[in-house]
DNA sequence: GCCAACGTTGGC
DNA sequence: GCCAACGTTGGC
């Protein structure tokens, strides 16, 4: 089982839509991720790894709350519709370019863990989030950090 | 809204 | 295969 972090901007889907996912029993495809680094980490994800839900791009940066990988990676549907933004014109059925993983809702967080908690903490100084120029919407965390960040 | 950092595209 | 131009991410 590994740990992960996802990034999402909340102004197009939040914790709380996540939350209210769950709260239908419904999983999430995590559609939309354009980056083939991020994809390549989606690929080795395995049912049951969780994730911390990251909100991005946003007043206060922060980890939010905890998913869980419900279904390992198959092609982004929105890879093939022109009418998404995601759309992307190289991409086939037969080759596909993108894929992604569905996602469950574990928890909310009363108190999120802010981007400037994490900075703050010298035990997080790897963590791929707080490296300089690190934009990956997809990346993996040890489960020290992940233990860590926990306990905070 | 600014801008640094990074990724992708496409001409050569 | 190089690299300039462009687009995107995301903190501030």
């Amino acid at each position: 089982m590994a740990y992960w972090l996802m990034k999402s901007e909340p102004s197009s889907f939040s914790i709380d839509d996540m939350a209210k996912k769950g709260a239908a029993g419904e999983a999430e495809g995590w559609d939309g991720v354009r980056n083939y680094q991020a994809r390549n980490f989606m690929k080795t994800m395995q049912v049951g790894d969780k994730a911390f839900f990251y909100h991005s791009a946003c007043a206060e940066p922060a980890i939010v709350g905890v998913i869980e990988i419900v279904k390992e990676a198959y092609p982004d549907p929105t890879q093939f519709d022109p009418e998404s933004k995601y759309y992307d014109p190289k991409a086939t059925t037969d080759k596909p370019r993108w894929q992604h993983v569905d996602v469950a809702f574990v928890e909310k967080w009363e108190k999120p863990i802010t981007l400037k908690q994490v900075k703050a903490n010298e035990k997080l100084a790897t963590m791929k989030l707080v490296q300089k120029g690190s934009r990956l919407s997809v990346m993996p965390v040890t489960q020290r950090e992940w233990q860590e960040i926990l306990s905070m």
